[in-house]
DNA sequence: GTTTTTAAGACAAATTTTATCCTAATTATA
DNA sequence: TATAATTAGGATAAAATTTGTCTTAAAAAC
């Protein structure tokens, strides 16, 4: 039950370009910094292209930039960009997958955790992520308030 | 992002034990009935014995019975059982799996994520599972309340 | 002592993960 | 126009995990 580490990777090569003015880089800058094999990274790229969560831009002076403002992006799209759907159980995205679905006591279960992942992924933005910002209520920084 | 079938028939077979009257069956049974791969049952249920869920007894009327009772046993339990700790990203239960964790803003996400599931898991117990308990509010067997 | 059951570990096929490699296609610019 | 730098896409493949099976032993009842 976890998420991949092609996922992981994903997450950190858009983090990156999320990061940095202009919200553009070339794969072999993005591979370097955030340390994802170089080769699958292009990969990853593609994959985040292809969901819309980029934009490419061949040749001379090309590579990816951010397709949105980083707190128009959302884990849950990275997340779904690599993966697919998500789904903790076969049974939640097919109902189909499995013959017991129909009178299975788990399967609502299953169905609620997805519900409760989806949210959580879907409230944090690539924004909410650079800037570590903390939840309200809390002052880490040591700042005093206004 | 799943759990595996191996998890998914871990949750049949002693559910299937909970609803029994004695809360107990032999491996044969178990996998009968529950469509679960005989010699895979038998090895899920040794699991489950070592994690302490139920109890063994060898021989001639011997097979599985339930070591507590349905509203003490959790899915987390079970689930845990087979998988191992609940871990959504490696680095969520071995932070030196991944040098970039001290200044990872992600990292802390997997660790709420992990935690509410565990929350979640923790809340569903097999008694509540057979009885297949609405959410308090909830009325859908129209009868009246008192 | 025969039958029924679990215990434990070796083995293995299938699938998924984690990549790499190669050949285009595209773009800037020398 | 050639060349260099970049992405696009598909084939390939090693490693790891998943999904089982098989075999032998141990225990218990009868
Ligand atoms: S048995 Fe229930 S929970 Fe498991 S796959 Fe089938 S429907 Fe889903
Ligand atoms: S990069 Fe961050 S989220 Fe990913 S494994 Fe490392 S610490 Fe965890």
């Amino acid at each position: 039950m976890q998420i991949t580490r092609e996922t992981d990777y994903a997450i950190r090569c858009i983090l990156y370009l999320a990061g940095k003015d202009g919200n553009s880089a070339v794969v072999g800058e993005i591979s370097r910094d955030q340390a994802v094999p170089r080769t699958f990274a292009a990969k990853i790229m593609q994959k985040l292209h292809k969901a819309g969560l980029v934009v490419s831009t061949r040749g001379v002076k090309g590579g990816y930039t951010l397709n949105r403002t980083p707190e128009e992006i959302t884990l849950l799209e990275i997340v779904e960009a690599i993966e697919g759907p998500i789904s903790i159980n076969i049974c939640v995205i097919d109902k189909n997958s499995c013959e017991r679905q129909p009178h299975c006591n788990v399967h609502p279960v299953w169905v609620e955790i997805r519900d409760l992942l989806v949210e959580k992924l879907r409230s944090y933005t690539l924004d909410k992520l650079i800037n570590n910002n903390p939840p309200s209520g809390d002052n880490t920084t040591g700042r005093r308030r206004a």
